[in-house]
DNA sequence: CGAAATTAGTTGCAAGTGAAACCAATTGTG
DNA sequence: CACAATTGGTTTCACTTGCAACTAATTTCG
């Protein structure tokens, strides 16, 4: 018989399960009330923060796949919150922004969901600092580059 | 315009991220060389540990869906990996544990996905305790129980 | 004892996802 | 200039998952 192995002391094991309560906190909020799921909410926090961009760049900022955000681009066009216009330098590509409408809702749904981190981050205490350094360190030794 | 709200360093998102990267590096062993996927996986590790347990133990203890862990214990059955016995305190309650292939096939895996963890928790060199201990906190700041 | 409630586990169904194939527009190159 | 290669994005398909409804075995309690 091999050493014991301990899944709940297992790093993949614990992240998996720390992500997945926090996502299912998260969706509880924005998900009920503004009816959009995980995708739409990074798309419209990208847009939100950038004001214009391309699927793409959202695709590499958020380390979604293209075909998840390409659906969520469509239902965020879909609801008004979100416009689309071939770009003049290189009409390939397609930059998006968010609508008056979509700017609104942003606005109405950032508080929210800060105030649920906060709720998290309230609980750690004086501990906030050192888990902050240490999902820096976790990204880094997973190479996961801190722009995206 | 609200104060700018930025998604790389919201925290539940972090979390997703690195959990994501995380298991598709660990899938990437376990699932091609051996043809099992992450709730199989999970089965697998939680038998070894205890020898025996009823799906509702490896529910509890994963914190993974009942159907899920339903499906995944099917599968095994039919891989000739596990077992499956009426208890004789209740009877209600099916006792699973390993047959003597899932056992040798246990001992393999579980060295390779310790040498995949190995290789990430390397390179967080003397920064591994901060980070255990920071997951730790997170799972106390989100009431997930040490135990399941 | 027997009906109601409880608990373990399974399964049908609907929704979401990734991989790969595909379409569209542009750019590079002979 | 035309055609191959590239790049951005969409869609089809197969698969996974969670929810809810269900079955089965047991326990509780009048």
């Amino acid at each position: 018989m091999t050493k014991q192995f301990d899944l709940l002391q297992f790093l993949p094991f614990r992240l998996n399960r720390l992500a997945a309560e926090m996502s299912k906190r998260l969706h509880e909020i924005y998900g009920e009330r503004y009816g959009i799921d995980i995708p739409e909410w990074r798309v419209l926090a990208t847009l939100g923060a950038r004001n214009h961009a391309t699927a793409q760049e959202i695709v590499l900022s958020t380390r979604t796949h293209k075909s998840t955000i390409s659906r969520a681009v469509s239902r965020l066009i879909d609801m008004g919150w979100v416009e689309r216009a071939r770009a003049e330098s290189d009409r390939r590509n397609l930059e998006l922004q968010l609508t008056t409408t979509g700017r609104k809702m942003h606005d109405e749904i950032v508080p929210l969901v800060l105030l649920a981190e906060q709720q998290i981050i309230s609980r750690l205490g004086s501990n906030l600092a050192n888990v902050q350094q240490s999902l820096a360190q976790l990204e880094s030794a997973l190479d996961i580059g801190q722009s995206g």
